[in-house]
RNA sequence: GCGUAGGUGGCGGAGUGGUCAAUCGCAACUGACUGUAAAUCAGUCGCCCAUUGGGCUACGGAGGUUCGAAUCCUCCCCUGCGCACCA
C-alpha cells in the first residue's frame, strides 16, 4: 500500500485526525509504533469493536507496530463517552479474567503479526491520591476539560456527570505519555467518540514532552436501519465462538442492510478497492453475492478460513432446505425420554425464556421443526430415526436438537 | 436545607378512585409479500396455568384510607429546576 492514509480515507475509515497535511506523509514514510486502547467490560470483543480491530490489522500490514492496551485501571473507573448512564465499575478479578481473553482473542485474531499488549492499571496503580494530583493535576485545565463533547452532554443530561467519570480524560492522556515514554508510541487511534480524550493525550505529549504525537479517530460505523451495529435476534454479536458461532456470525453479516453492503466491504474486508467496486455494481437480488463475500470475509478474519468455509456451508444448506447436514449449525442435546412438549423443548433449549412467549410464537405460526409449522402448544416431540431434528424460529434461528 | 416539577411496562409518554396488565408512538417478535435485504400490510408483545377462562405480581419504596388505589393520605428514597454566596 503506497499510502495508508490515503487507503483508510477511502474506505470510510477516518473520522479525525491530527497534523491534516503532515499525517499522511508520516505514515507512509516512517515506522510507527502505535496504540488503540479497549474497554474491558466483557471477556470477549464485540462486533462494534471490528472496525478498530481491522484499522491495526491495516496499519500493522502497513508496517507499524500494534499496541492493545486493554484499560484495567479505566475499567475500574467506568469511561463516560457516549454512555448517556454511568459504566458498571468491575471488580480486578472480572478485569482479570476479561484482560486475558481478551488478549487471547485479539492474538488469535491477529493471527501471528506482532503485538503488544499492555494494561494501564500497571502504571496507573502505583499512583495513591495525592501523588497523582501533585504529579498531573497541574497539567490539565478543567474549563478545557468541560468543552468536550462527551462531558458536555452528559453536564446536560439529569444523570449528571460524576467525578470519577471525568477523570476518565486525564487517565487516558496519562496513558499516551507513558506509551510515548516506553515505547516511543506516536499514534493513538480509537472510535471518534474518544477524539476528546485521545487529544488530550496529544497535547500533554506536546506540552511535556514537546514532540509530536499523532492520532486519528475511525468514525461510529452505523447502519442504515438506524440499529446498532453488532444486535442480532440472539443479542449482541461476539468474536468468541463460543458466545456467537461462526455461523450465527456469519448471519449477521449475511443480514445486513443492502445498503450497508458496499460501505461495510470497505471496513471490514482486505478486498481491494477495484473488486469492492465491482460488488457495488450489483442490483437487486444479486447484492446477495456481495453479501456473501462480505460474510465470509468477516468470519474468515475473525475465525479463520476452516471455520468461516463451515459456517457457509451451513449457512447455504440451510437456506437452500438442504437440511443440517454441517458441522456449523448451531446444536443442542436434549433428552425427550417419551416425548417432550415442543413448549417444554422451547424452554429447554433457551430460544425462549418463557412459557407464555413460546405459546404466542407457535400460535402465529413461528416455530418449525424440519421445516414444517409446528401445529400447536400440544405438540410432543419424540425421537426420530436421524438422531435429531431442525428447529427453527422464525426465518433465520436455527438450531439442531440431537436426542439423547 | 427551602421552594417547585417529577418518578408508570425495553424507551418515550397517557392515565389521576372501579370498565387498568394499564391508550398511544418507537423498539422487539411472528406471519404475508420477497432476495436469509428494504418497504408495506396483519398479528403478538408482564408472568403462570387453562378450552371459553382463571390466577399471580406490577405503575420509585414502606405503611394507611376504601368494598375497591397507578390514581387519595402519611413517611421515606431518587431526579430535574430555582433559591440558599456575589446579583
Amino acid at each position: 500500500m503506497s499510502n495508508i492514509m490515503t487507503e483508510l480515507e477511502a474506505r470510510g475509515l477516518i473520522a479525525q485526525k491530527t497534523h491534516e497535511d503532515k499525517l499522511d506523509s508520516i505514515l507512509s514514510d516512517e515506522k510507527l509504533t502505535f496504540y488503540a486502547g479497549f474497554d474491558p467490560s466483557a471477556d470477549s470483543f464485540h462486533v462494534g469493536n471490528l472496525a478498530l480491530i481491522v484499522t491495526m490489522t491495516r496499519l500493522a500490514e502497513a508496517g507499524h507496530s500494534p499496541i492493545c492496551l486493554i484499560g484495567g485501571a479505566t475499567g475500574l473507573v467506568g469511561d463516560p463517552s457516549g454512555k448517556t448512564e454511568m459504566r458498571k465499575m468491575l471488580s480486578e478479578e472480572d478485569l482479570k479474567h476479561n484482560f486475558d481473553a481478551l488478549t487471547l482473542q485479539f492474538k488469535k485474531i491477529l493471527a501471528g503479526r506482532e503485538v503488544r499488549f499492555v494494561n494501564n492499571l500497571d502504571w496507573l496503580k502505583k499512583f495513591n491520591y495525592l501523588e497523582f494530583l501533585r504529579s498531573y493535576g497541574p497539567l490539565f485545565k478543567v474549563n478545557e476539560m468541560i468543552k468536550n463533547e462527551t462531558y458536555r452532554e452528559r453536564l446536560e443530561k439529569e444523570y449528571g456527570l460524576t467525578f470519577l467519570e471525568f477523570n476518565y480524560l486525564i487517565l487516558q492522556a496519562v496513558d499516551y505519555l507513558h506509551l510515548f515514554d516506553t515505547y516511543k508510541c506516536r499514534l493513538q487511534i480509537g472510535g471518534s467518540d474518544q477524539w476528546g480524550n485521545i487529544l488530550a493525550g496529544v497535547e500533554l505529549i506536546r506540552r511535556e514532552r514537546q514532540t509530536e504525537a499523532y492520532a486519528f479517530t475511525i468514525p461510529l460505523i452505523t447502519r442504515s436501519d438506524g440499529k446498532k451495529m453488532g444486535k442480532s435476534e440472539a443479542g449482541a454479536v461476539w468474536l468468541d465462538a463460543d458466545k456467537t458461532s461462526p455461523f450465527e456470525f456469519y448471519q449477521y453479516w449475511i443480514n445486513v442492510d443492502d445498503k450497508d453492503v458496499g460501505r461495510f466491504l470497505k471496513i471490514f474486508t482486505f478486498l481491494s478497492l477495484e473488486e469492492i467496486d465491482e460488488l457495488e455494481k450489483l442490483e437487486g437480488a444479486e447484492i446477495k453475492k456481495a453479501k456473501n463475500i462480505l460474510a465470509f470475509e468477516t468470519t474468515k478474519f475473525v475465525h479463520g478460513e476452516d471455520l468461516a468455509e463451515e459456517a457457509k456451508k451451513a449457512s447455504t444448506d440451510l437456506f437452500a432446505g438442504k437440511g443440517a447436514d454441517s458441522e456449523a449449525v448451531p446444536s443442542i442435546e436434549v433428552s425427550v425420554g417419551e416425548g417432550l412438549n415442543i413448549v417444554d423443548l422451547l424452554i429447554k433449549t433457551e430460544l425462549i425464556d418463557s412459557k407464555t412467549k413460546a405459546r404466542n410464537l407457535i400460535e402465529s405460526g413461528g416455530v418449525y421443526l424440519n421445516d414444517e409449522v409446528v401445529s400447536g402448544v400440544d405438540f410432543i416431540v419424540t425421537k426420530n430415526n436421524d438422531g435429531f431434528v431442525l428447529l427453527r424460529l422464525g426465518k433465520k434461528r436455527y438450531l439442531k436438537v440431537i436426542f439423547n
